[in-house]
DNA sequence: GTCTATAACGAGATAGAC
DNA sequence: GTCTATCTCGTTATAGAC
């Protein structure tokens, strides 16, 4: 009876893989915009209704990528931190950075589907919130032993967003104090500039050797959140 | 004569803003990825040959709204440069990157054109790099005024990044500094990071006052690119 | 029960003849 | 500039194979 589902669930499985994985094929060719079951089915030789036993929609499957694409980031992110061990605290972030910069680098249009323009008609549904909240709590842990170990330089916080920043640390990490919680967001969305600006195409005829760029950036990036 | 060509070209003119009009609220609707000429002449109650008059391609429209959007955004820039006058450096940065958001939370679509991903198939050609830097150079000039004003904190700069600084100033600001520049350029990249995440969704669930959490980031940003 | 295939719907895009 | 015939799409109902 186990092999029996397993045997099932082996071959639901791999359909399921070549589903998505014919996807992503379209996905970068055509953009997600343009995704479409009935040509997912065709290259897989299969008809488009068959599809449906395995994704009830087409806005299902884009789910289905979207959260596939936050973990694979977020597992980079997190073997990067793990791969860093007890560096200081900047070199911990600089690592987990450059780990972002390269998953974007070599899946532009994963990356595009999750931090590039809303698809018109589609809206995430709350399902894709822990996914997409991994890479977020790899940095979260950067401060976090930061703080237990060689401590963070002072941030300042204005009296206007001490509510807002109390707030959100209660909400993603009620052990950091307001002031890094914000420092900490306001980093991540700062990385995230830098990786699409590049990946985007901002970048050229501006910045060459992109690597080292980055690397100065992000560190000028840990620096002004207080890690050191 | 004058008066005749002044008439034919004012029609001419009419008719291509009635276009590029219509060409952005499909923008909003279906996204960059799905704007087709037939669609755009329908909506204006035109046959799609018509509008070959006025755009050779789908692609020539779509860099023409690139030009545009980019435009009404250094606009938007340059007047709040302006408006913010002999401030002090920080403020004056801090002036542009809040009318940078503005535009961008009233333009969403515009902005995703030509800040989210790129559209498939379609690559922008060097008539958008003008419009393109606008915005840039404005923040260029902040930071030029700081130097001949109160003067800018020391900046980091590695000697690994010595060469493409030196590279990048030469391009974009021979009168500024290797440091500076490198620092403008990331600041600048980073203030895109912190409007898209905005714009895109990312912030959903996690920041609520947005407006004055973007004061605190760019602050900070402004803080760390050595304004004073 | 689990899957695939056929056929169809309504909506929309597209190409070409006229 | 108009019309029509032929595509595409997402989605569903249904029937049959394993």
């Amino acid at each position: 009876m186990t092999t029996a589902q397993g045997a099932r669930e082996r071959a639901r499985n791999e359909v399921t893989a070549a589903i998505k994985e014919a996807a992503r094929r379209q996905l970068a060719a055509e953009g997600a915009a343009k995704l479409s079951l009935r040509a997912v089915a065709r290259e897989l030789g299969m008809v488009s209704s068959a599809l449906y036993r395995y994704f009830p929609s087409r806005d299902e499957l884009l789910t289905a990528l979207i959260i596939d694409a936050y973990d694979a980031l977020g597992a980079a992110a997190e073997k990067a931190r793990h791969a860093a061990g007890e560096a200081a605290p900047v070199d911990c972030f600089i690592a987990v950075c450059e780990a972002v910069r390269t998953w974007a680098l070599t899946h532009p249009h994963e990356y595009a589907l999750i931090y590039g323009s809303p698809v018109p008609g589609y809206a995430a549904p709350e399902t894709t919130v822990p996914a997409a909240a991994r890479t977020g709590v790899v940095l979260i842990g950067v401060f976090r032993d930061a703080r237990q170990g060689p401590g963070l330089d002072e941030l300042p916080l204005s009296a206007e967003l001490r509510p807002e920043a109390a707030r959100l640390a209660a909400e993603i990490a009620p052990d950091l104090p307001p002031e890094v919680a914000a420092a900490m967001v306001a980093a991540w969305a700062q990385l995230f500039g830098l990786v699409s600006f590049e990946l985007f195409g901002q970048f050229n005829n501006v910045i060459e050797d992109r690597e080292r760029f980055f690397r100065h950036a992000v560190t000028g990036l840990a620096r002004g959140a207080g890690l050191r």
